[in-house]
DNA sequence: GGCATACATGGACGTTTGTCAATGTGACGG
DNA sequence: CCGTCACATTGACAAACGTCCATGTATGCC
């Protein structure tokens, strides 16, 4: 599927009651569906997990390292950041569903959630083309 | 092509200088790649501007609209916001090429840009699961 | 011209975010 | 059992963000 998001139909542009349409209308017959409340903050959240340029590099450092899964004792070097941001930067990604958690003996190792990022990815796959509108 | 960002060899984990690899080592031969600072800074900044339930909702209507294009004119009271914050996530969405401003008489219509949401989802299309790693 | 409309901009203010130093928590290893 | 290592948490603080009100700018109509 693409998107079978539960739409709610608001009533964007109604007709003023009597009202010739076509005249000095903005947006002729643009009675349009409006994502809920509920999903886009769940989207919203996610995407905050990513609006981050350390956490795009981790996550992307995630995905290509040997199995897709990384301990994270080096990373804080690398990326020229203190421990504590990285823990920070890491919760952020867990929370949001990205990355998950696995700790092995002293280590804990990152794996990336390929169902998270289905979900964003699904999202953006919009209609940005004419065709299969709503209205 | 899928991902062909340029990117920056990072000796992560190196081996300390006479070592013996797999007795004490967190993540044996983990020489990866680095996503370097300006595409991660880049898509970052794409991630902030969808990083909004409102602005996610924005884009969605957009997206349905009628041939993909829509004024703003009737949003505000939609969304149950001001017309100058409008204004504002607009402008994010816009700074982002996500979405392209196009003046028609007195209105301003706005859609979306098929090719902003794919370099996002170009992104996304990370290495989830195991193989085609690069160590 | 003068007025109304549609949208952008500037200022102000409370909230959230990213960062680090310091400290806490568990897991080895001698 | 005590020290060390890997990681999480807390507290503090500057920067960025989202929101609104008030004002500015441009377009269209009378």
């Amino acid at each position: 599927m693409t998107t079978t998001l539960p739409l709610v139909a608001a009533a964007v542009g109604a007709p003023a009651a009597g009202m010739p349409d076509g005249a000095d209308v903005c947006c002729p017959g643009s009675l349009c569906e409006l994502l809920p409340t509920r999903p886009a903050a769940d989207l919203a959240e996610v995407f905050k997990a990513l609006a981050d340029p350390t956490r795009v590099r981790l996550l992307h450092y995630l995905a290509f390292s040997a199995s897709g899964t990384a301990c994270a004792c080096h990373l804080p070097e690398a990326l020229g950041i203190s421990q504590p941001t990285l823990s920070f930067h890491m919760k952020k990604l867990h929370d949001a569903g990205l990355v998950n958690r696995e700790k092995r003996g002293r280590w804990v190792h990152y794996t990336v959630r390929s169902d998270g990022l289905a979900r964003v990815r699904e999202f953006l796959d919009l209609p940005a083309d004419p065709g299969a509108r709503c209205c």
